[in-house]
DNA sequence: CGCAAAAATAATAGCGCTACGATTTGTAAA
DNA sequence: TTTACAAATCGTAGCGCTATTATTTTTGCG
């Protein structure tokens, strides 16, 4: 920066301020600093920056696993969207493991970042703690309820449960079942077939259960708890699923055992995954807007940053959409 | 980590070299330390460790979009490996451009990292200029064919479309066509159509054609480039998809259109993606390591960085394979 | 027990930038 | 012109750590 600062014939100040303030810098002051750092091809040291600002431009974001499309999404979205302010995303897996949560946020404080994300509204006391002191403005995605640390976007997964039984009542089913994948861990899927659960009980006259496998979930994971669906409940007539993996195994496993979808047997997802609208029967499903809620926490860590305006404290409902195909 | 030097009665030197080499610390003074950090709850920070030390504890993962299930898997994968070295995942999204790639590469080279990681071979010249000049270790992935710029951990896609082509010739069929999205963008599916022509052609007897779409590739247009196939050659007996997504979409549409698979049309995929054993019938497909790619393209990075020694030049062909299931 | 070599610990000198207040320059009204 | 005020620029003092070299302590062996 000095070397660009003596070519520019200008304090290093005031090139430092050209990189944190262009619009402090009269123009013809910036035209120079431009020209030597083309010349120079100078690229700015971001850790000497973080140090000096007690502050860095990067974002840890920590999702269960980048694997998954919803946290997909939302991750490529908010790196793009971060990305224009010239913040850097770091990323973190939890596998679904609030210790190893604990061990990423631990990780990522050490980089003094602009903001964490963490997926969720659960974690440990530890991670917790560690947030609080280090002060570091927190948004927590993908799931609304309970008190958040201190900015939360997404949905309430409940009513996502509450959406599909609702749908499938309306639709005439009586006999409904729940398909679940992973329900210890993922406890938005919980938290669907919970909703899921209390409005089939609430409405009279519909009988309603929860099938669900340890494993992640997978078409073949879909299929066999069809399978199991059918030889537990013969009259089943309407099923939601925890995803539209599940969904796709349903799917299957219903062609392979001749029941027709949607005259013997309504299917309900989660997800509108890519393959979703373009089943046979294409799926209904409920949408969860993964690349709002990207593009909202963002815009809420976006606007922490540079405004300093403080802004905590939000909580933004993102809600969802429930999309009616074939398949109901 | 003065105030635990404190602490522990040590100099803050003995603290961070308890850091960056543990095993050189007596065993009574790493207790004290232990206790000193666990007692005032210390985090290091990494960015006056990195702008010290010149060099970061961050590796930079660049590729295309953590949308596409290939490159998850493998950024998964690399965080969990790198996680373990403590080596923190910044993660950037071309979305196939190389000259965001640039950008990204820039904004990547402003923390110092310990290493970058781009996807594929192809690069702007400015890219590699800029990799060069920063003497950071670049791995690239996903791609084998050209000269790597220092290692590269990868297969060669044209020998996918070859082991696709030959698969369907060994299965008997005379008239193939290969379906690909967004071919001008993923050079990769390009390359994957070649090696599938340029087999089928050399075979004698066999007819081959591509027939392509822009959209990025989902099962929707998967359907669709079946019906034009079919339109333009009902004669068409075999398949090649440059995706499991795509051929989730032919076989949805096969059975609309009452063609059946394997007995009419047999169909290859690539990617083996969640759904792909679990469809009806079964997807043959061929399978790229996208996490043996992941922990490969690790230890080199972690080799390159502890080590010390500059194992630079590698190059590891990490093969895939071909599942054969029911649609072929 | 004494000595050399090895192991453990400590002192020193920055790494490249930012925040802040201080200073200079520019501009419009009196 | 002068003056007051805003805009632009600059100087200073670290941010918290690491690498290197120097020093102290421990160990093994005659």
């Amino acid at each position: 920066m000095m070397d660009v600062a003596a070519r520019a014939e200008l304090s290093p100040s005031t090139v430092s301020l050209y990189f944190r303030k262009p619009d402090a810098v009269s123009p013809s002051a910036s035209r120079s600093i431009a020209q030597a750092i083309e010349a120079l091809s100078y690229v700015p040291n971001l850790m000497a920056g973080g140090l000096a600002a007690a502050s860095s431009r990067a974002v840890s974001i920590i999702v269960p696993s980048v694997r998954n499309a919803f946290f997909a999404e939302t991750v490529a979205t908010m790196q793009a969207e971060l990305g224009k302010e010239r913040l850097q995303v770091m990323l973190g897996h939890t596998e679904y493991s609030e210790r190893e949560e604990e061990n990423l946020v631990r990780m990522a404080l050490s980089w003094a970042p602009a903001a964490v994300v963490l997926t969720g509204l659960s974690h440990t006391n530890a991670t917790r703690k560690l947030l609080r002191d280090s002060n570091v403005p927190v948004v927590e995605i993908w799931e609304l309820g309970s008190e958040p640390i201190d900015m939360a976007v997404g949905f309430h997964h409940e009513q996502v449960g509450q959406a599909a039984a609702n749908h499938l009542i309306q639709r005439g089913r009586k006999r409904l079942v729940f398909l679940g994948a992973r329900m210890q861990e993922d406890r938005r899927a919980a938290f669907r077939a919970e909703g899921f659960l209390e409005t089939a009980r609430n409405a009279g006259g519909i009988v309603a259960d929860v099938i669900q496998h340890p494993a992640p979930s997978n078409a073949a994971v879909g299929a066999m708890l069809l399978a199991e669906t059918v030889r537990k409940f013969p009259d089943v007539d309407g099923i939601a699923c925890s995803n539209d993996h599940i969904a796709l195994g349903v799917i299957f496993e219903c062609q392979r055992l001749g029941i027709t979808i949607p005259q013997r047997l309504s299917v309900v997802g989660f997800g509108d995954l890519s393959f979703s609208a373009a089943c046979n029967p294409a799926l209904t499903t409920i949408r969860p807007p993964g690349d709002l809620i990207g593009t909202e926490a963002a815009r809420l860590i976006i606007e922490n940053t540079s405004g300093g305006s403080v802004n905590k404290q939000h909580v933004i409902d993102t809600r969802f959409t429930l999309l009616q195909r074939q398949s109901s």
